[in-house]
RNA sequence: GGGCGGUUAGCUCAGCUGGUUAGAGCGUCUCGUUUACACCGAGAAGGUCAGAGGUUCGAAUCCUCUACCGCCCACCA
């Protein structure tokens, strides 16, 4: 072995015989497998390439399903890429313009889609082989892209279930804009920024009222009022006549409770066409609708001599006309509101007036096959309610607990959901409009046909937009196990059990994903929900490019090895909470990475130097710790200790894991493997002869325990310790405590027998003895005396200690250093290396500590209410301590008496 | 405007349903070439648990308020 673990030579082999091996397929795996543990992968987009956050969901995924795969069971973990619809689109649409010089217009819609086929098809193995960079034990057999035909099956027949039962309508209804990517957006794909602008307050007939979009008033028809405002209330009803930059038009005014009266001059005028406010005050009024402005965000024709213009350029036009025209009453700088900007592209959203599919999250349809908590077959029931009751019901569990209340709110807030979008790579619509001439009556239901296939018949043309990406998505858990067809593999890995993903796509996708599939199947998508947090730098930013603080996962690898990267993703973090990343956590990661490397090194070399006769197949036939038992070498206290340790490290890790507490589960591994199988163990064995075996059996147990954290180098090693022919740790069985061997007299007893060395370790350090002098040793052990006297070596040896004398009664010694562990008193006499001054300042100091403590312990015995109301036990424990701590104060005080 | 999270050692964070002389890793200091590991070992220093009230025999932990940092939602036109 390599003095140094090189994760870089090693991985891609190691990945290559797991993936060879076939057992990312949970149907090849070994054994007798009943129960089945599925995670939907959350597919990157195809284009991608991995980044942090990827990288943090594979690391937790992949131990999950490494930990259940030793569990024993069917263990699933689907991989698969996403079209992601807008953002592709986008990025091709830029590439183009940059090689080709045109717009995708100019290409026409079959060129251009062509070419976004040929960039996916030639970037989607980028994320593949990123994804296999990071271990991820995933099923590649089965893995799959939202734009299959098997996936776009499961679109079209989703999307006609819908219609036919009326959830999914046509709607022409104000929807939120992007010029940029020319289309449509979802409610949760806008964002806001923060933007320093001016309000405007206008002369408006009989009106003065502000507003920050002066331009808009070309599509004013109302003016709303606050139904009690007294300054207006004669006015609501009438109508008036307002001077405008381009004549006058009319408004009507009208009474809405949406009006804050506290706003400006309580008076707003109303756009209907371009506001979500003043649209849903219009639906109240029955007001008229003008469009202003375009789907290229200019002003439209019917704006004179605006028409053309940006709505920014419109905006300076017409508010220096209308000064011109003496309409502006006075403009207010230092205005802050929120922009709304597309989530991908950043450009500025305009709210416009389109006829647009959306799906009805509040009508009622009959569910059917319900395996719903709460929810039977037949029973109506809308949208919205579904999405409610499962996860109220507890049938799906979130983690961390409290986005429960996040979603609940976001449910709460949810109109219709707009999913046609105006863009050409994607799900086509499975809608078909009847080919109409000029002056054709307008289109009626029956001019629309919705289904899986092309209607028969010539005269229909298919609906040219796409659908959103999230649609595809929310089908994804069970789309990509065979749905709409009755698969084995639906009816055995679905629901799936965990869905792992970041907080930021709770609503995007998570929500989606139960509102697809209870309505599909009439079930879950997925029993638990954990939320990871966000990556985020050393000082709590956002990565970005723009601000160079990116951290790239492969170069990590690279330079510390995947399981190091895996690591630093995996322990100190909590369930939802951001986790900062930064090279010191990857160096740390690393140098674990090596202890354990070399914890095995040093079991391996010595177990061959030792016992040169024991073959692999040897070992293999001891994996069950029970029969070391009745063995010599289990026959030391440090032995029954470590057994004891291991064994029940093996119960907490376990729970911490089923917990999804991983973080929990590798801080208890880490403390085994490093402080007390190497610090301490290890350190044994160079005094106790003979621990081959049991070394070796630790150290197979330790593999198998953390191999979900660091398969690489746990699967290496392992390969070391078995020989070509040990089969792969990767399917190995998870350990199983042994409770016979939890012993807590033995940690009890070897807890001291640490103590005092380590005591006198501090005494050394204390009085600069150097390491290398070997110094004589007196001990009163009192009841612990025959204990000390049988681990007298282990004393000797890892304190450095030529000589230990056993006394009943300390004499007077005038230059030792003294200390007392738990009624055990412990005498350095060290002569001539002593500084006495020291040693007494040292002792006064430790005293008084001990007083201090001893005071506050006495006042609690002495308060009535604690020994009445207190734990029985509590109040032993407190009277234990205090007497404890009275004797050593007594012991030292004798000793500084001996000194002075 | 509504909601959520954070505030514990120099840094990054654990501390669950209240009872530990408040923990870990990194960093710092001292010492160390003991043949597994200097990507290491031994030892040490370092915290009035953001602040103020309250509940309790007992609060980092529960309640109220305040401050600061961060996030989400709604959106004021």
């Amino acid at each position: 072995m390599e003095k140094a673990y090189e994760a870089k030579k090693i991985e891609d082999q190691i990945y290559q015989t797991w993936e060879k091996s076939g057992f990312f397929n949970p149907d090849k795996l070994p054994g007798k497998r009943t129960k089945s543990f599925t995670i939907s992968m959350p597919p990157p987009n195809a284009t991608g390439t991995l980044h942090v956050g990827h990288a943090m969901m594979l690391a937790i995924q992949d131990l999950l399903i490494r930990y259940q795969r030793m569990l024993g069971k069917k263990a699933l973990w689907l991989p698969g890429t996403d079209h992601a619809a807008i953002a592709t689109h986008a990025k091709v649409e830029r590439l183009v313009l940059e090689k080709e010089n045109k717009t995708r217009q100019e290409l026409g819609r079959v060129e251009f889609v062509k070419r976004i086929e040929e960039f996916v098809n030639q970037s989607r193995g980028t994320i593949k082989s990123q994804v296999r960079k990071m271990g991820s034990s995933c099923d590649w057999s089965r893995e799959k892209y939202t734009l299959d035909p098997e996936l776009s099956l499961a679109v079209r027949t989703q999307f006609t279930k819908m219609y036919n039962d009326g959830l999914i309508y046509r709607g022409y209804r104000i929807v939120n804009w992007c010029p940029r990517c020319h289309s449509t957006l979802a409610d949760d794909e806008v964002e806001y920024q923060e933007e320093q602008g001016k309000l405007y307050w206008l002369k408006y007939g009989p009106f003065v009222l502000a507003t920050a979009r002066p331009e808009t008033k070309l599509g004013d028809t109302a003016v709303a009022v606050y139904p009690t405002d007294r300054r207006y209330k004669s006015m609501v009803g009438k109508k008036y006549k307002i001077p405008g930059v381009l004549g006058e038009f009319e408004v009507v005014v009208v009474a809405d409770k949406a009006v804050d009266p506290k706003f400006g001059s309580g008076a707003i005028k109303v756009t209907p066409a371009h506001s979500f406010i003043d649209y849903e005050i219009a639906q109240r009024h029955h007001l008229p609708f003008k469009q202003i402005i375009n789907e290229e965000g200019r002003m439209m024709e019917n704006c004179g001599k605006y028409a053309g213009l940006t709505t920014r350029e419109a905006r300076e036009a017409i508010v220096a006309d209308m000064k011109n025209l003496g309409l502006i009453d006075h403009i207010e700088d230092g205005y802050d509101h929120n922009l709304a900007v597309c989530y991908r592209c950043g450009s500025l959203i305009e709210p416009l007036p389109s006829e647009q599919w959306f799906i009805d999250v509040n009508k009622k349809f009959k569910i059917q096959n319900s395996k719903l908590k709460g929810i039977k077959s037949g029973q109506l029931i809308s949208l919205k309610e579904l999405m409610q009751k499962t996860v109220k019901s507890g049938q799906i569990e979130i983690i961390p607990e409290r986005f429960n209340k996040v979603y609940f709110h976001w449910i709460d807030n949810l109109r219709d959901w707009c999913i046609s979008r105006q863009i050409w790579f994607g799900h086509p619509i499975p809608a078909w409009y009847r080919q109409r001439t000029a002056n054709s009556e307008p289109r009626t239901a029956k001019d629309i046909y919705v289904g899986v296939e092309a209607p028969k018949g010539d005269g229909w043309e298919q609906d040219p937009d796409t659908l959103d990406t999230w649609f595809s998505s929310g089908l994804w858990t069970f789309s990509t196990l065979g749905w709409p067809k009755k698969t084995k593999d639906l009816d055995f890995y679905h629901p799936t059990t965990v869905m792992e993903t970041g907080y930021d796509i709770l609503f995007f996708w998570v929500a989606r994903m139960i509102l697809m599939t209870t309505y599909a199947l009439g079930d879950i998508p997925f029993e638990t929900v954990y939320l990871h947090g966000l990556v985020r730098d050393e000082k709590n930013r956002k990565m970005s490019k723009s601000l160079g603080n990116v951290i790239d996962p492969l170069e990590v690898i690279n330079k510390y090895g995947t399981d190091a990267l895996r690591l630093s993703y995996l322990i100190g973090i909590t369930p939802g909470q951001d986790l900062k990343l930064y090279d010191e956590k990857f160096v740390g990661a690393r140098n674990f990475v090596n202890k354990l490397w070399n914890i095995s090194r040093y079991i391996l070399e010595s177990n061959k130097a030792i016992k040169p006769a024991l073959s692999p197949s040897a070992l293999l036939r001891t994996d069950s710790i029970e029969r070391q038992e009745t063995r010599s070498e289990l026959q030391t206290l440090a032995d029954r200790w470590i057994l004891s340790r291991l064994n029940k490290t093996i119960v907490q890790v376990t729970g911490d894991l089923d917990n999804y507490d991983f973080s929990a589960a590798g801080e208890r591994l880490r403390e085994f493997t490093w402080g007390d199988l190497a610090d301490w163990y290890l350190e044994i064995s160079k005094v106790e002869n003979g621990k081959g075996e049991i070394l070796t059996q630790i150290l197979r147990t330790i593999l198998k325990l953390w191999h979900p954290f660091m398969p690489f180098v746990t699967e290496e090693i392992w390969s070391k310790l078995n020989g070509k022919s040990g089969g792969l740790l990767m399917i190995e069985n998870w350990p199983v405590a042994d409770k016979k061997l939890f012993s807590e007299a033995a940690e009890k007893d070897f807890d001291l027998i640490r103590e005092i060395i380590t005591t006198i370790r501090n005494l050394r350090a204390e009085n600069q003895v150097a390491p290398a002098k070997k110094i004589k040793l007196i001990i009163v052990a009192g009841g612990a005396e025959k204990l000390v006297q049988d681990q007298s070596h282990l004393i000797k040896f890892l304190a450095r200690v030529e000589e230990l004398e056993l006394v009943k009664k300390a004499g007077k010694i005038k230059t030792a250093a003294t200390a007392v562990v738990n009624g055990v008193e412990i005498y350095l006499p060290l002569a001539d290396l002593i500084d006495l001054d020291k040693e007494k300042i040292r002792l006064v100091g430790e005293v008084q500590n001990l007083e201090e403590y001893l005071a506050g312990l006495r006042n609690k015995l002495a308060n009535n209410n604690f020994l009445t109301k207190a734990p029985a036990e509590l109040v032993q424990e407190a009277k234990d301590k205090a007497i404890e701590t009275e004797e050593k104060i007594k012991k030292l005080k004798e000793q500084l008496g001996v000194l002075r």
